[in-house]
DNA sequence: GATGAATGAGCCTTCATTCAT
DNA sequence: AATGAATGAAGGCTCATTCAT
């Protein structure tokens, strides 16, 4: 009131009226976007989702682009602390690690459903804009990192390329997970209960085999008999490619 | 009867520019829904990239829907061939055969990649409308139970639940490597050339993986151990659905 | 064959052709016309009803609108023939022959409803363009002649003024019939049927109104109430023209 | 409590402004609709006309269907009122009263011109929407039956029959008047100077018409003449229309 | 800080009409 | 004579966004 600014610690009424706002505006957009995808919701929806005019949202958000994103990271962070406190959890092991951060980031992209098209897609990284989404970009990198890691740790590979190979098999089974649920209308609890079990399972079941193929590789007689399957189908791919068209 | 014309074979020139002109706008529409998906091409992009009037779409497809579904139907019945040509290949294994058909649906997907997202997403098979994508509707429905079949002469589940859940990891795995590769910037055959050995590879893992897994199903000694560990990680799930919202 | 014309008289096929798909086309028109109205129907329909390309009626038509005038004119003329008949009928006194002029025009205009708006709109005579209808202008003030006339025949009024007026209630009350039935949905010769007694009675009572009103005015006692009561009301309508905007 | 202010007194100045854009929305609606019909119109022309973006138009109707309606509800609504205040002005007899409220009518119709298209044309009852046009069809009922009471209350008809038919041929007058000059490019004021000595002319003369009528109806000897004419007459109508189609 | 007013770009679609065969 | 191919103009409408208060 009387001149006398406690910087930054105690806000003004005004600041803290307007971090509801973009607080609220947020989360309805967050709603909403969750609920129905971002091209379908409009600017209006979400203003009077917020209980604001649709003007206001210009005010803390750039455009609706920029509401996505910066939508993105604070559950984005959120999730990366989720991975580090299980990593730095010393009464797992790596495979019971693997399977926790794997639990985490499911539920994250179910949790975020229509963010997670913008999050993961090759889209955010065109090329044709500078560091258009610098902070997200970040923090996806690291979040694969730590799935990258977690997977490295408990394959016990020779070569870097079989390594790299193993983990895309595992992101290919994250990816399908979420891909094939993101647009479920289940409710998210019940659904969450539901498949996790088989995530669970798949990353047993795709460690497992990893770890059998490794020592199947080591037996060359069997190693062979694929090679020649494999020679095979290749010609045929050929023939199929000019039919379709 | 006299000297009986073959009237079919020639075209007259209007017929040939007529079917030229609508290959174009096929081409065009497949390219620009493949590139930016349906919902953001407009049907003057497809005309400017088919060097017609938007107009002249319409004289082709009632509508951009049907555009989209008479570009769809032609490759998944190709499809639907190459499938049934290979289940009736007696020279391969169940095993050869799933990795097959993987492949070839792999191809089809990569081949016509903004389709898929409509082809295979749950929002095409909208209840609202009467028979919106009747062929489409079929021909995806034979198309997953071929792969499905497929899987499930393989894998020596003793319970209808565990071939159900194993199935659905395997359409993990191919969903993954779709998702995956859906937006890549990557020239088609190089690309494939590149992930089929993936393919193969992550097939013969889950199933390995599988195999194993039943097996250890069948010591439950190794089973408790992992059931403890489950136990641990659900009570985490709790608290971190309560910080994201 | 022969090189032996025969000058209009016997026509080529060509010509016979032309002819039967000149008038199959007016046919479809006036079908579709009468049937939806002018704006509502398109080229391609009236070409489909006709049984051929919509571009061919490009050849005997200029355009829309030409197309809608020329299927004007035919009955516009047996219309005019059938007025001339009754005008030349001896048997029939004036009040006769009104009537009798009176019901052909009502069916005529209930048996081409599309086609009224356009004939005997005021649209028609637009004068921006140099005598857009020629043809059916003359028709339609000839026809209009002839019911003047009829009308003026009965009227014993003494000044012109008074025989201008009163022909123009006659007028009232037809385009109030025509107007009336315009768009109903009754098949037309039941709606004649019912209609037509509605008619004869409407004139009947018309000129019985006429020929008293005439008888009062020669006796100014009761006029002159009648003008009072004019002048009470004027006042009134002016009020009423400010609220009303 | 305190100081009780009349908030709804003095409007800000972007709220004046608001009305003042939908009022000239209106205006230029009107005044187009009037012009040219509904169905030429287009939203853009409105705006224009308007000095605002087509898209204004959309702040303030919900579509070119309601910009009709919320055009047509309060000039009906003024009319109805001047109906009523008619209606109990005691010293006016039945003939003046009903001279009168026609009177109001006309000017109505003539003022709204092109509205009345919409507004008293079949069309728009039609059945096939939800209450399209919910309170203009009350509105309109409402009217309609203070004009068929008017008359009634004036004819001493014996039988129903008699009464309706009479009422019609009243209505066939004004649908007639109506009809003649709404199209006119006559400016309002002198047209309705001109026209309404006409319209009690008119009404006069039917009224007169119709007393006398039903004297004759009570003297047998002169309605026989007639009934004769008229069976004559309906021989000819069944030739003439075979000859038109 | 917040908002109502206003807009331009753009979308899908239809139609009368012309062009070339 | 007749037609299929093709098109420009236009229509109703929505949306993200800016302007002025």
């Amino acid at each position: 009131m009387e001149g006398f600014k406690m910087e930054q610690k105690k806000k003004s009424k005004q600041e803290l009226r307007s971090e509801e706002t973009k607080r609220s505006i947020a989360e309805a957009a967050g709603k909403l976007f969750t609920e129905r995808g971002y091209d379908t919701v409009t600017m209006r929806e979400i203003a009077k989702e917020a209980n604001c005019s649709h003007t206001t949202i210009y005010l803390y958000f750039k455009d609706k682009e920029a509401l996505l994103e910066q939508l993105a990271i604070p559950p984005l962070q959120t999730l990366e602390a989720a991975f580090v406190s299980v990593m730095n959890q010393e009464s797992l092991d790596p495979t019971g690690k693997l399977k926790e951060i794997s639990r985490d980031f499911l539920r994250f992209c179910l949790s975020h459903r229509s963010m997670v098209t913008v999050i993961f897609n090759v889209k955010s990284v065109r090329v044709d804009e500078v560091n258009p989404t610098g902070e997200v970009n970040q923090l996806r990198t690291s979040l694969f990192s730590y799935l990258t890691e977690s997977v490295n740790r408990i394959i016990p590979a020779d070569t870097s390329e079989e390594r790299i190979n193993q983990t895309r098999i595992y992101f290919f089974v994250m990816n399908g997970m979420v891909s094939t649920y993101l647009n479920s209308e289940e409710p998210l609890e019940p659904l969450l209960e539901r498949i996790i079990p088989l995530l669970d399972q798949s990353i047993e079941i795709v460690l497992l085999g990893m770890k059998h193929k490794l020592e199947q590789a080591q037996e060359p007689v069997n190693g062979q008999a694929k090679g020649q399957k494999d020679k095979e189908k290749s010609k045929k791919d050929k023939k199929q490619k000019d039919k379709q068209k």
